[in-house]
DNA sequence: TGTACATCAGTGAACGCGCGTTCACTGATGTAC
DNA sequence: TGTACATCAGTGAACGCGCGTTCACTGATGTAC
């Protein structure tokens, strides 16, 4: 019996982290298998003892988006404690900073393959929904309670954020896609009754 | 001098048109040549003498999104008059209407294919934000202009239409989806103060 | 503790299919006389 | 008006590359004695 259970576990996450990186910033086709298994220091032969196909491991790293959101603990550096007063500006501000539309290796899920998942079959479409579900469940935790519609805003607040980065990510001018960020930004915090700052 | 110069522009424009079809639904890579020339009643060898390669093929399919958009005229059913005073509200209810939810042949790009334009290269970009721009303009002519913030504000507001569409198409659970576009429905029609019926 | 063994994670070359592209051709169409 | 011609849009078979997948192998590691 070679080999520990734990060496085989962290040889196949670190395939699955290479593919999600690599899936996020080039999408399904424009990866192959031995591309992802050399960003993980491994040739491609080995693959497919962790793998029965290239689209296994693509719903594989689709589950491992919710498994391992980033969502428990910290988020894009924001330290998301579900019982904080400001939980929902504090998401919302994150989701649409800078610093996310950046970011190319490691982005919400939700915002790096809308469009495939879409074309994609049931599961992945499962995948996508509970990362949407979280997030719509997180935001309507932070809002202000008062109205008994707070689901809807949730909602609302959540399309605004992933549209808001998925536009200005699909977007040449730099410049306006910042205006579209502002704009989406001050906009969510309006619905979310969240306005402290700015009118 | 053989065959009009009309009917090589009707082939042409037969071929963009199965292309737009095909490669909304299933992507570029799920799509081939072959496939899309059959479409238009053709065969595969025919295609190089419209297009250098698959790619320019993909390039002029971005390009037809914004020369014939379909938003001049008529869009989804709704007469586009930009002089109509509830222009804005009757958008954002076309944008986000079940009937949009369910087109897949012709949805509006900016939600057909977000994340392949954001992989790809500058051009595509510029054509997406050809359409944005485009969309936000008759959003902000049909605002009510009370504030000076009209732009931003339409802004925010096709940035709603365009991630409660997207995030609709990437969800499993039809009834989350209906959900999801009413509460971005009326979300967007506060945000442009058109609330005329509903909370 | 040390050594022989068995397992199987990982290697890298080879296979073969699919698809973009090429190419020799065909035949429909417009022009010239 | 009719006919021969030239052009070139469209055909469909063939080519060849890229990539997913397979396979015979190697050698690192844990176990048994």
């Amino acid at each position: 019996m070679p080999y520990s259970k734990t060496h085989l576990r962290e040889t196949k996450a670190k395939i699955v982290r290479s593919a999600r990186k690599l899936f996020n910033r080039f999408g399904f086709d424009g990866v192959t298998v031995a591309q992802i298994m050399a960003d993980a220091n491994l040739t491609v032969g080995g693959f497919y003892r962790h793998f029965g196909s290239k689209s296994d491991l693509y719903a594989e790293v689709l589950q491992c988006f919710f498994t391992d959101p980033g969502w428990a603990g910290t988020w894009k550096g924001v330290h998301v404690d579900l019982t904080a007063a400001d939980i929902g500006p504090q998401i919302v501000r994150a989701y649409l900073s800078r610093q996310h539309l950046e970011e190319v290796d490691n982005p919400c899920p939700m915002v790096a393959l809308p469009s495939d998942v879409a074309r994609s079959d049931k599961s992945a479409k499962q995948a996508y929904q509970v990362v949407f579900k979280a997030t719509v469940d997180v935001l309507q935790q932070g809002s202000r309670g008062v109205d008994h519609q707070a689901r809807a805003t949730a909602l609302a607040i959540a399309a605004l954020c992933v549209g808001g980065m998925v536009a200005a990510r699909a977007i040449d001018d730099r410049a306006l896609a910042d205006e579209l960020c502002v704009a989406a930004t001050s906009a969510a915090l309006k619905l979310g009754g969240w306005n402290s700052a700015g009118s």
